[in-house]
DNA sequence: ATCTGGTTCGAACGTTCGTTCCAATAATAA
DNA sequence: TTATTATTGGAACGAACGTTCGAACCAGAT
């Protein structure tokens, strides 16, 4: 209950950041919670959530511990605030992208191409978003919950225009969750330094799970030709 | 050098489970020992490692909390046990398999099947190696990041010698590492009342990925058919 | 100069954390 | 039986935890 219907310290904290989700961070207040959340997401990523102390996190902010409380209730609205941002801009981001592909296989690299993007651009907070899963009870896991339901289910919906077009019969779901592991591990193993950047990686997930969909029966031992 | 070199609480419990991994658990100790490091598994894996304090530990192993220290001497060591003998006894299994076959493809397949039975089989176990990967400090974390590293490269090999075998082209490293997403990532939505068994899983996600790294250039549109 | 509302922080609250000490008990050997 | 060793747990340690309180500070308006 305290989830759903908080209680502020300050009556001025409380009305802006109910509703505002600090996306069009205008006001002073606004500003300076979002760099909070930038710093605590650097903190979060680092040590885990339950890693993660209070001191740590003002610290980071460079302001005190006390202080903290002024922009938010507590450390698990923190997170919720976090995941919550992170989450609703790559199912924006998502949105738009996918309003100018009508192909279905171009559709799904869009998916794709749009998720490896935002997650290596945004490492430390998928990294937030991805391991600390479990960490919000009650009211705050659910609705970071449903966002996760309805990207799945936009994912979903994908693989299954897909399936219908070119006739395939695969299981939607293993293939959706496969495809979530595979880009969602990646901040586990990414370097920078090294590794392909993200239209480069984007293409060969896509490559490979595009081609791992799209071919009836068993991995074929002689090459193939177009017959039709 | 505490992870090197641990001073134990009492000698006895000392001399036992230095070397002894406790695999073969013949002794008394052992088989305690086997048992709470059990039920230790079902606590992180519903707590994670940091969120599971050692009074729930105890009480979840019907012991006090002073006692547990008799049997291993840091809530930090427990884990390492965990971990170390869950990574071990995958590990041999998969050299087992693998003895018995000498198709390449064949070979990644009996990685996968190892990999997603196991995993299934000890999903708890399997959840705390993966998810608790970076909890484990200086000593600790560097076995471990040892045993993953020959595991990956054990994987690393078996690729290319798929990719020479069969003249293909892809990175390795990638597609190692987007295996593992999809096998690793199971432990977050896998729900053994509606989805495939092991051997139907590993193989959705084997021909997913074998199909995906087995063909050069995109995704053909048309039908094909064997030509040679 | 005073007032007002937004912002900051030092100090402390009560709780829980991992770990230790040591006496008590159970098992085994003599 | 007694002596010895292996195992257990109650009580407590200091440290760290998330959160709260109230006084202070700062800006801009009056």
């Amino acid at each position: 209950m305290a989830a759903t219907t908080p209680t502020f310290g300050s009556p001025q904290a409380a009305a802006r950041n109910r509703e505002s989700l600090f996306a069009a961070s205008d006001s002073r207040f606004d500003r300076r919670l979002a760099k909070i959340l930038a710093h605590a997401t650097d903190v979060f990523y680092e040590k885990g959530y339950e890693g993660a102390s209070m001191r740590d996190l003002a610290r980071h902010s460079g302001m005190s511990l006390s202080g903290m409380y002024y922009y938010f209730e507590s450390k698990e609205r923190l997170l919720y605030l976090i995941q919550k941002y992170t989450f609703t801009t790559i199912v924006e981001r998502l949105r738009e992208r996918l309003k100018q592909e009508s192909d279905p296989e171009r559709r799904i690299h869009a998916f794709i191409l749009n998720h490896v993007q935002y997650f290596l651009a945004n490492q430390k907070a998928m990294k937030v978003l991805s391991h600390e899963d479990e960490a919000l009870k009650n009211g705050f896991g659910a609705e970071i919950a449903a966002l996760k339901r309805e990207y799945y289910r936009i994912c979903l919906g994908l693989l299954d225009e897909y399936k219908r077009a070119r006739k395939l019969n695969y299981s939607s779901r293993t293939a959706v969750l496969s495809l979530f592991g595979m880009m969602n591990w990646i901040y586990t193993w990414y370097n920078p330094r090294t590794d392909p950047d993200a239209e480069q990686l984007a293409e060969e997930m896509g490559d490979i799970f595009l081609r791992g969909i799209s071919s009836q029966g068993k991995v074929n031992r002689k090459k193939k030709a177009v017959v039709n």
